[in-house]
DNA sequence: TTTCATCTTTCCATATTATGATAAAATAAC
DNA sequence: GTTATTTTATCATAATATGGAAAGATGAAA
C-alpha cells in the first residue's frame, strides 16, 4: 500500500502502518484482530507494537471494548503542528483573506492514502452544507472540487490507482460513476481548477485549487463552498482568480 | 526522562521520544545536532530515525535549513483524532455550551510532559489576552489557572519533580516564584479548582477545573478567562458549579 | 578564494533487538 | 457449561537495527 520507506527500519515502517490504519478505519478504533488482518503482520508482532504506541499515548485503547484509536498524544502533536510553519498556519492568513473578500466558506483540504481532509475552515455568513463538515472529516478522492483538485494534478498512474480504490466509495455520491471522475479530472487539468455546481450535493457549489509541495506535487487545496442561488457571470472566474492569488504567496514559502 | 515502554521496542520508544523532542521545541525545528544532544542517541541512529520519519510524513524537514519538525500527517491525526471518542469531541459541547452561559472565553487544556498546551477554544464576547494565545500554544505546567488546576491534583513527587523543572521558566512570568506555584496548588486542592485574578496578567482573571481519567489522574482541564472588570460577588463560585456540572458528564463517559 | 571547523550523510560488520511459532489466558458465543 | 474466538505471554532464532568510522556538505573566518 503506501511505499515504504527507503533506508529501511521494518519496525518503524510497521509503526506507521499501523497508525494509518488506525486513522483510517472507524474512529471509535478498531481491535487487534482487524488490525493483524489488514496489516498482515503477525498477530503477536502487532500486538507488541500497538502497546508500546498505546505506552507512548500516540495511541489510546478502550480496555473494556479492547480496540485501539489514536491516542491523546496526537491531539497535542496536531495543535502544536499547526503552530509551526506548517501548512495550516501558511494557510491561515489566506483563509481569513478569503473569507473576508467574498463572506463564503472557505476551507482547507489535505490529501492523505485515499482520502481528502479537512484541515480547518472558516464559516461564511450562510450556512452551506459540505462534503467534508467540520474539521477532521473527510470524503474519497474524486469525490467534491476540493478533492478533485488535487487527484487532478497527481501522475496519471497514480489517479488511476486511486479512483480503482476509491470506485466502490464513489458510487455512494450523488451521480458520480468513476467516468464521470476522470471527466472532471481532464476539465480540471485544462482550467487549473476544479468546479462543481450543484452536482454532488444540489444547490451547493464549490471551486477549489490545489496547492503544490516544492517538487510541484499537490499536498493540499484551498477552496470555496457556496450557494449556486448566489451565481452570477464571471463570479467563479473571480473567485479562481483569488485562489491562484493566494495560493500563488503560500506556494512562495515552500 | 519519559519512562520507557514495558515490554520494550528499542526503535519505537527512541522514535516516541524524538517526536516529543520535536514537538516540544522550537516550532521551526530541530536540527539533527540538537537532537542527538538531547536524546543522547548515536548519531547515525538519530539520522536513520528521523528519516524514516519524514519518509512517513509524521515528521518535515525543511531541506535549506536542515531542520525536523511536526510534518504533515500529524495534521491529519490530529484532526481525526479530534473526531473520535477522544477529548477533543467529548467536551465539545462542553466548552460550546458554557461559552453560551456565560459569554466568557473557554478552554480546554491538556498535560504534554511539563507544559499545560491548549487543545480547544471558544473566544467569548470581550477578546481577553490568555497565557496560551490559540489552539496549540502552550505554557509550562505551574502558569495559569488552568494549568495549576491539573498540577495540583498530580502526586506529590511530580509536582516537584515538574515544578523543579519548570522553575526557571516560570520565573519569566509576573510574580510567580516557585514558592508561590506551592501555596496555589494548596489552595487549589482545598478549593478543588484553581483561580487566578489579575495576578500573572493585570485585569485578566481565570477560572478552571480538572477532568481526570479513569485512574483519577488529570489529564486536561476546563476553564474560563475573563476581565477582573467583570467580577461580582459569587462570580467565581457560579463560574465554578457551571465547570463542575460539565466536567460531571464528561468524567462520566470515561 | 582558501582553510578550518562543524554538522550531515553513508557504509558495513556485529550483536542486540525484534520476530513469530506456540501455548496459555481471557472473552465471547452457543 | 462447553466451544470458538480473540488477546496476552514466552522464548529460541534469525533478521534487523546499531554505532564506529570515514566521507561529504556546509558555513565561518582569514
Amino acid at each position: 500500500m503506501s511505499v515504504s520507506s527507503a533506508g529501511g527500519s521494518q519496525l518503524l515502517d510497521r509503526a506507521a502502518l499501523l497508525l494509518d490504519l488506525i486513522a483510517d478505519g472507524n474512529p471509535e478504533g478498531a481491535t487487534l484482530k482487524e488490525l493483524v488482518d489488514l496489516s498482515g503482520l503477525n498477530t503477536a508482532t502487532c500486538h507488541r507494537i500497538l502497546n508500546t504506541l498505546v505506552g507512548h499515548r500516540l495511541l489510546a485503547r478502550d480496555d473494556k471494548r479492547k480496540r485501539y484509536r489514536l491516542g491523546a498524544k496526537m491531539f497535542i502533536y496536531g495543535a502544536r503542528a499547526a503552530r509551526g510553519p506548517g501548512l495550516i498556519s501558511r494557510c491561515e492568513m489566506s483563509l481569513a483573506r478569503l473569507r473576508k473578500k467574498t463572506g463564503e466558506t472557505t476551507h482547507l483540504m489535505a490529501r492523505h492514502n485515499h482520502d481528502s481532509i479537512c484541515l480547518d475552515r472558516r464559516d461564511g455568513e450562510c450556512v452551506v452544507q459540505t462534503l467534508t463538515g467540520s474539521i477532521g472529516g473527510s470524503v474519497p478522492l474524486g469525490a467534491g472540487p476540493g478533492s478533485i483538485s488535487m487527484l487532478a494534478f497527481l501522475d496519471r498512474e497514480e489517479q488511476e490507482f486511486i479512483l480503482r480504490a476509491n470506485a466502490a466509495r464513489l458510487g455512494d455520491f450523488r451521480d458520480l460513476p468513476v467516468e464521470k471522475a476522470w471527466r472532471l479530472i481532464e476539465e480540471t487539468r485544462i482550467r487549473g481548477y476544479a468546479v462543481d455546481i450543484g452536482e454532488l450535493i444540489p444547490g451547493i457549489a464549490g471551486v477549489a485549487m490545489p496547492i503544490r509541495n516544492e517538487a510541484g506535487v499537490p499536498v493540499a487545496s484551498l477552496g470555496f463552498t457556496f450557494l449556486c442561488a448566489k451565481m452570477t457571470p464571471g463570479l467563479v472566474e473571480n473567485y479562481a482568480a483569488l485562489l491562484r492569488a493566494e495560493i500563488d504567496l503560500i506556494e512562495r514559502r515552500n
